[in-house]
RNA sequence: GGCCCGUUCGUCUAUCGGUUAGGACGCUAGGUUUUCAACCUAGAAAGAGGGGUUCGACUCCCCUACGGGCUGCCA
């Protein structure tokens, strides 16, 4: 019986959750819930100058609407601050760690001439091994004394075996002078007290792990396994800022994209089980596993966003479907239909999923079921409002008072009309889709027909007579 | 500067020494068509460069180039 898979989410609350932070919530989302474990979520507000409460807030939102739930209850870093000076004393007290007195500028000199010199920039301290009887009545930091020699290997699960000389890492600092502890030394007790078993983070981390990895070996903790994964990049190949396309994942919920549609488009960043492009949470639970995840940076790509999400909207259960679209209404502030309006909307989403890679497309689509009459057409539909094609619709109207009501028969109608006619069946349907919805993208024009009824069919093309 | 990581079609990727290097998105051409979407058919499109190892390298090793990360009393 293998321990139970702890992973977690450790955002700092400095700004929206992006896109990157999102895919790596995602990866560990799918790594515990795929083995039946916890998926926590900590938020790193350690630097009291950056972190905001509407940034946490907006973390918690962005992975509510993404369907990311966390077990248990959120962690605040810096509620833990008691904890970690409790640890860092304890490796002052083993002889771990030290007291290092050397002020900003000491060590700005110390790089200064060492980069002069060409030397390596990273700091020694000549408190390192000083006897305390020596110490000054001064500020100062508490440090992890790093061993000298000898290599740091981390066995990561995506990187592989990465070796790093124990003399490219510093002896870095554990407790500012203020006594508050800093990030480095902060996750590391956090991820050991919360049993945090699978570290999965990008892979600017990487680096640090080596860092991480000295103060589990002072505190004699059992390491979690590694996993850092590759970033993503905007759409131009360079690092994903806010200046790059890195927008909040809420962004992406208010241009209409199906949070479904968003998790698998990102988990297959960087990701693949093979072939598969379409699956479901379940499929990718099932199938997540750090052997398919790639080494490089992948490039965001709204088009193949687009397609997936059009394939989710496609496939989804007409109930939930409804449900979403609700609430992305109710999210992009647009008013709540009628409950007739949503009726028909339900009946309707069989033929408006199937042509919208965006709830904004299946909105647009929806027109003819959520505008009121009368319907001011766009400008492309009122192209198609002419003088010819109005008395074409108005030749038309008598057929269709008395014309019996279902989708079969009105097509039956309709064709005979325009063969009638000579005239190809576009003709007639340009000017009908046009009063019916007022747009020129819409369902076809008899299953708008149909759903609308004879009634309301009527009003439409009553309304729109004198208009040309 | 030092250290670490990466590099297959435009993009996301498959391949885990032997394939005509496959799929997806996008793109191009044609078809279907009542608009949009969808759909069908066809097509263009890739192993960064150079050395090795091997009967045989996209795959293993080295070098170079390029990209990224770390090198903070930030996270």
């Amino acid at each position: 019986m293998t321990e139970q898979v702890v992973t977690r989410f450790a955002p700092s609350p400095t700004g929206f959750l992006h896109i990157g932070g999102a895919r790596t919530a995602l990866f560990n989302w799918l790594f515990a819930r795929g083995h039946g474990g916890k998926f926590l979520l900590r938020i790193e507000d350690t630097d009291r100058a950056r972190s905001t409460p509407e940034a946490t807030q907006a973390i918690i939102d962005g992975l509510a609407w993404l369907g990311l739930d966390h077990d248990g209850e959120i962690v605040s870093q810096f509620d833990r601050a008691d904890r970690h000076r409790a640890v860092a004393l304890e490796m002052l007290e083993k002889g771990r760690a030290f007291k290092c007195f050397s002020t900003q500028d000491e060590i700005q000199a110390f790089r200064d001439a060492a980069k002069a010199e060409g030397r390596s920039t990273l700091f020694v301290s000549p408190w390192r091994d000083a006897d305390p009887s020596t110490f000054p009545d001064l500020p100062f930091v508490i440090r992890l004394k790093t061993p000298e020699t000898g290599k740091t290997v981390i066995h990561d699960k995506v990187q592989g075996d990465v070796r790093i000389g124990n003399d490219q890492l510093d002896d870095m600092v554990l407790l500012r002078s203020d006594g508050t502890p800093v990030y480095m030394l902060a996750v590391v007790v956090d991820d050991h007290d919360m049993g945090v078993t699978h570290v999965i983070r990008g892979d600017d981390h990487l680096n640090n792990a080596a860092r991480q990895m000295g103060i589990y070996e002072a505190m004699g903790w059992d390491l979690p396994v590694y996993a850092h994964i590759p970033l993503i990049h905007g759409g131009d190949g360079k690092k994903l800022s806010k200046r790059h396309g890195a927008l909040g994942v809420e962004e992406y919920r208010d241009m209409g994209y199906p949070a479904a549609g968003m998790r698998n488009y990102l988990a297959r960043l960087g990701w693949s089980h093979g072939d598969d492009e379409f699956f479901t949470d379940a499929q990718a639970q099932e199938w997540f596993s750090f052997d398919g995840m790639g080494k490089s940076p992948s490039r965001f790509d709204f088009k193949k966003l687009a397609s997936i999400s059009g394939q989710h909207i496609a496939a989804a259960e007409n109930a939930a479907l409804l449900h979403d679209l609700l609430d992305f209404m109710a999210v992009t502030g647009q008013p709540t239909p009628s409950d007739t309006k949503i009726s028909l909307l339900s009946q309707a989403m069989p033929l408006l999923q199937e042509r919208a890679k965006t709830y904004i497309e299946l909105i647009e689509k929806a027109e003819f079921i959520l505008a009121d009459r009368p319907i001011a057409p766009d400008e492309k539909a009122a192209k198609f409002l002419d003088a010819v094609s109005l008395g074409i619709l108005s030749e038309l109207t008598p057929h269709l008072q008395n014309a019996s009501w279902d989708r079969q028969a009105l097509e039956g109608e309709l064709n005979a009309f325009a063969e009638a006619r000579e005239m190809k069946f576009g003709q007639l349907a340009g000017p009908l889709r046009a009063a019916l919805a007022g747009r020129s993208a819409t369902p076809s024009v008899f299953d708008m027909m149909f759903l609308l009824g004879r009634e309301e069919t009527l009003l439409r093309l009553q309304d729109v007579k004198g208009t040309a």
